[in-house]
DNA sequence: CTAAGTGCAAAATGTTTGCATACTT
DNA sequence: AAGTATGCAAACATTTTGCACTTAG
């Protein structure tokens, strides 16, 4: 399923370079177009989605959807985490973003349930839970 | 915040009328919009999904959200739902598309779980559960 | 009569695609 | 040279909006 990228191109080396600078633990394809118009780089729309959607499938890259309105976003995925095979739930924060890594007992029960029950096979890589954490709740927002 | 509806319309008993005869348990809006187009009801685009929003707004319908295909799906609120708060979460089979309720103890449980010892609230409207379903476990796809 | 709802066409989003050109290997 | 990537413009899909017209109360 994952494959590797083919040639490494200067616009490619360019996205990349976002994701490591701008630390954010998600961003959208929007997020690095205005960065890019900002800074005069040359990088398309086209070959950002074409790059985004490549990197998806190399598995460097989660792609989900929160918010309303429907863009996608995009979340760096930890090369180790991906050799390990780690396998933890993760809880994220609608409001401040934060993640939540969870491996409990009671996580594996639900998998199970699922499986016996509903006969359903959850992906632990792709599930993510989505709420509002403690310090959110506490600051009332 | 649930406002009542002002006018009855005939467009929006059309409407009612398709989300009760056509049990499904989520639908769109093309959906609806496809329905009315085979047996020449006049209803259009707009107003369908000016019903959507407000229906969503009194409580008749939740709104939501599945990865990919970015268009929103709508499911009935049982009235008795509404009373007791209780809300189901969705697994979504990442082959075929499925999607799959769930309203059961063991989700129940989780969440109770995830904000006793994680002080996580999960949003049940926003969470999905995503993986593999049975047909296509068992079509070893 | 008045407020609310409808429908058309057009706009706003976000994303994808066809195609000729440019770049990697 | 062959295969892949890029960029533009145009296509798409979903949802929203402006505006004149109709309808429910």
């Amino acid at each position: 399923m994952i494959m590797k990228a083919q040639y490494r191109t200067k616009q490619r080396d360019e996205i990349l370079s976002y994701i490591k600078e701008v630390d954010k633990q998600h961003f959208t394809a929007a997020d690095i177009r205005d960065y890019f118009s900002t800074r005069e780089k040359a990088v398309s729309t086209t070959t950002i989605y074409r790059q985004l959607e490549k990197m998806v499938d190399e598995g460097i890259l989660k792609k989900y959807f929160i918010e309303e309105g429907s863009c996608a976003c995009f979340e760096y995925v930890d090369p180790e985490d991906h050799l390990t095979g780690a396998s933890c739930y993760h809880c994220k924060c609608e409001r401040c973003g934060m993640l939540i890594h969870m491996n409990c007992e009671e996580i594996t029960e639900l998998q199970k349930h699922l499986m016996d029950a509903h006969h359903f096979q959850i992906d632990p890589n792709r599930t993510v839970f989505y709420g509002i954490c403690q310090k959110c709740l506490e600051a009332g927002l």
